[in-house]
DNA sequence: AAGTCGGGGTC
DNA sequence: GACCCAGACTT
């Protein structure tokens, strides 16, 4: 594409825009705040996935002040279910350092935005052109896929090369003193015409200009790259009840998968083991307790970004010991379980304890 | 450069 | 089932 055109598609992505711009929620303020937590939910999670997390967030942290002023429990259990609890994490510890050092004010320049925890160069470019309204590129997933297209990339995007010149490509869409217009509307044009699969190209205001549409492969770019299929695991998961009745739980380590949610406590199985007696194992190592494992009432698939589980879910009867471990622990009451940011998985077993617990007819 | 990190919508 | 999503961070 020659370089004397870069205005006029800047020129016809704007007046697409004007006409086909989506509503959402962080579209209709200009509180930096909000729209960095709009951003950083939206990170590998779609628009109308986040819509309803969104709006509880804000509800329960609507400021800078209250988000830094929450307990981390607090702010994991409005992430419940969203996934990527490192988002959550390491919003909760940016907004401490807000507190303490920009006097609760959310930065504007690029370079101060990815200083922050959880902001990387494509977010900070997004908040600094949309609540700032900078001429600064963005590069997530849509406008990678739409530049990729309009300039036929058939390497692999992921590769640091390829994506530093579709940096450059995003640079060059800003129609200047639009900033944040261009980056709304590469990303409207990514999610509603320049889709994934069947991209609709009779409807696309850059079509005379892509460089993939005439060669027939836009479908093709960006490149995806060879699936591999996923490792899979059997996990046993223990419902242990005490005399009041409450559940036994523990809280995982704050780093790491599902960091610093609560869950039933568990074990993989090691060579040579039984699945329960990996588990009699783990609740004696890790908890200080013999249990008789009891019968299994729930076996639940489910898929993590790198690997698929099977949990096994066993009624199990404490016979020796007092709970004492290193790591956190408690008895919970179904209350107390409502109000701790647990798995998904986790969560499955739990509304089956429930149900068994109706069927049998027994009260609390 | 490659691996880690969720969950659900959608085809 | 596989693919994909307003990516960041660690190793």
């Amino acid at each position: 594409m020659g370089s004397g055109n870069h205005v006029a598609v800047a020129r016809a992505l704007m007046a697409w825009f004007r006409r086909s711009a989506r509503r959402m929620d962080w579209r209709e303020t200009d509180d930096p705040y909000r729209i960095w937590v709009s951003e950083i939910m939206l990170q590998q999670t779609r628009v109308s996935t986040v819509t309803p997390y969104y709006r509880r967030f804000l509800a329960a942290f609507p400021d800078v002040e209250a988000l830094a002023r929450a307990s981390l429990g607090a702010v994991l259990k409005r992430w419940e279910g969203l996934g990527y609890y490192s988002r959550a994490r390491n919003l909760h510890k940016a907004a401490g350092i807000l507190r303490e050092r920009h006097a609760c004010l959310i930065p504007s320049s690029v370079d101060a935005l990815m200083a922050l925890p959880g902001v990387g160069r494509s977010t900070a470019g997004a908040i600094a052109a949309i609540a700032f309204r900078q001429d600064v590129p963005i590069l997530d997933a849509n406008v990678k896929r739409v530049v990729a297209r309009l300039h036929a990339v058939r390497e692999d995007v992921r590769r640091a090369s390829v994506e530093r010149t579709l940096w450059e490509h995003s640079r060059r869409t800003i129609l200047p003193g639009k900033g944040r217009e261009t980056a709304l509307a590469m990303m409207d044009l990514g999610s509603s015409v320049c889709t994934p699969r069947a991209p609709d190209c009779p409807a696309c205001p850059l079509a005379k200009w892509c460089e993939a549409r005439p060669l027939g492969i836009q479908e093709s770019i960006p490149r995806r790259p060879a699936k591999k299929t996923l490792p899979h695991r059997d996990r046993a998961v223990a419902v242990i009840r005490n005399r009041q009745g409450k559940i036994l739980v523990r809280r995982r380590s704050e780093s790491g998968l599902l960091g610093g949610l609560w869950e039933l406590p568990g074990s993989g199985k090691t060579a040579g083991e039984t699945l329960t007696g990996a588990l009699a194992r783990e609740l004696r190592e890790g908890f200080g307790i013999d249990v008789e494992v009891d019968e299994t009432f729930a076996a639940l698939r489910h898929g993590y970004s790198h690997f698929r589980v099977t949990l096994h879910a066993y009624r199990c009867r404490k016979t020796k010991g007092k709970v004492r471990s290193s790591r956190e622990w408690k008895w919970a009451t179904p209350a107390e379980l409502e109000d701790l940011a647990m798995p998904r998985a986790d969560r499955k077993i739990l509304e089956q304890v429930k149900i068994n617990l109706h069927e049998k007819g027994i009260s609390k």
